[in-house]
DNA sequence: ACAGTGAATAATGCATACACTTTGCGATGT
DNA sequence: ACATCGCAAAGTGTATGCATTATTCACTGT
């Protein structure tokens, strides 16, 4: 162990895991549409990877729920249904609001603290309406009250019901009032979390779940998801 | 569509889905340790398939969390610690929990039947001892109240926690006060689900998860899971 | 025109071959 | 005796080639 502590293992990843992260990212950020098919060939040509590592790639995203795999016909981008996107959202309401309780039990004052600052920062996002600044905060709230419960399973099943919806929650849904109530919502959330309210927290993330389920409604009306 | 309805499709699996199974079951009835490597060449000779369908298993299941795969070393049977397991027993309760409002809600009169029947059913093994068939009949109450919740992405979830806690759950745990104290328990259960009472329904499935994680601790006893 | 057929084309599924990394072990020198 | 080095064996990572299955499209017959 003659090695001074500050040096670090180089990068050294396998082709594998690059080409899931860089797939992930294309289908994440729309540059396949939902429903369209991959074409394996032609896509390693593109990354400039064989065709080997790019289908284990195309295995793990389709275990992840991102593609769906039809045997001979291989891979396409999973279109969601409307009840899809909702049981997801709703999933995530499931989980926040059973760590919500598990967090007012654990959570440490300085935890605390650090989730009343996120919140401030993200008023002052909404103030100067700086959308996707305040979306990325909106996102860690979420994910802050998850992480308090200090547990491994929940904290990897949010992430990846989360990663699922990425796609989605980027859509349209730019109502004024909608938005403000969203906010109103969070200051309730800040203030119960604040007084380890469980119950009180508990009623407002279902009710926050609502309006999500509501604000998505909104803005997808009947497209392809 | 000329076919008559009686004639159904033939099965035409891929060897990959067909791996990926075999292989699952391999691990969770215990064939390989936990820790274990697994050998590609070897395996695939076992298995007789080449190691291009196997090497797409293994990612499949690197990715559902019961293999560990490291960069050039190929991929181990993920050994959990007992804190892994608590936490997958907890996520379980807390989807239980979520789904059980959402049950009685929604679950109609028939499946409120069907539950109560099997809940007997359950009391009848119970009283005969008949562990094996209690214990599943146990597991497929818990994924009765996921089901009534009428939600996709919980089940799936919630199948996939269960699928990973499969090879631990099987471990001993004979304690007869505990069992009494389980099936008092799913007594209450059954009550407050038959009456749609969400409130009694989360506090006993609370309850209930804390002597599942006392059980599991004592029968485990400082092992590797 | 149009439904149906069949061959050519393209894409996926699987196996194999090669390259690179890790690992075990013995030789070497101190 | 012990640590180090280096080499060989084993194992994983990636590319490529062949087999099989879908898809396309022109052609045929009604």
């Amino acid at each position: 162990m003659s090695a001074s502590p500050t040096i670090e293992k180089v990068a050294r990843q396998t082709l594998h895991s690059e080409v899931t992260s860089r797939l992930r990212d294309l289908i994440v950020q729309g540059h396949f549409a939902p429903g369209e098919r991959i074409n394996e060939v032609r896509l390693g040509q593109d990354l400039g990877v064989s065709r080997t590592p790019l289908r284990e790639a195309i295995r793990t995203l389709g275990s992840e729920g991102i593609l769906a795999l039809v045997p001979n016909r291989g891979a396409v981008v999973r279109a969601f249904s409307m009840q899809d996107v909702v049981d997801m959202i709703e999933a995530l309401s499931v989980i926040e609001q059973g760590c919500a309780l598990l967090a007012c039990e654990k959570a440490t004052p300085a935890e605390l603290d650090l989730f009343q600052q996120r919140h401030l920062a993200m008023l002052a996002a909404y103030r100067s309406r700086e959308r996707l600044h305040y979306f990325q905060l909106n996102q860690q709230l979420h994910g802050l009250i998850v992480s308090f419960a200090r547990n491994q399973t929940l904290m990897a099943v949010h992430e990846d019901i989360q990663a699922k919806l990425k796609r989605i929650r980027f859509l349209g849904n730019d109502d004024p009032a909608v938005w403000a109530r969203a906010v109103a919502e969070h200051n309730r959330i800040a203030a119960f979390l604040q007084r380890r309210d469980y119950d009180g927290l508990a009623s407002v993330l279902r009710a926050h779940k609502d309006l999500t389920i509501e604000r998505i409604r909104k803005s997808a009306d009947g497209r392809v998801l």
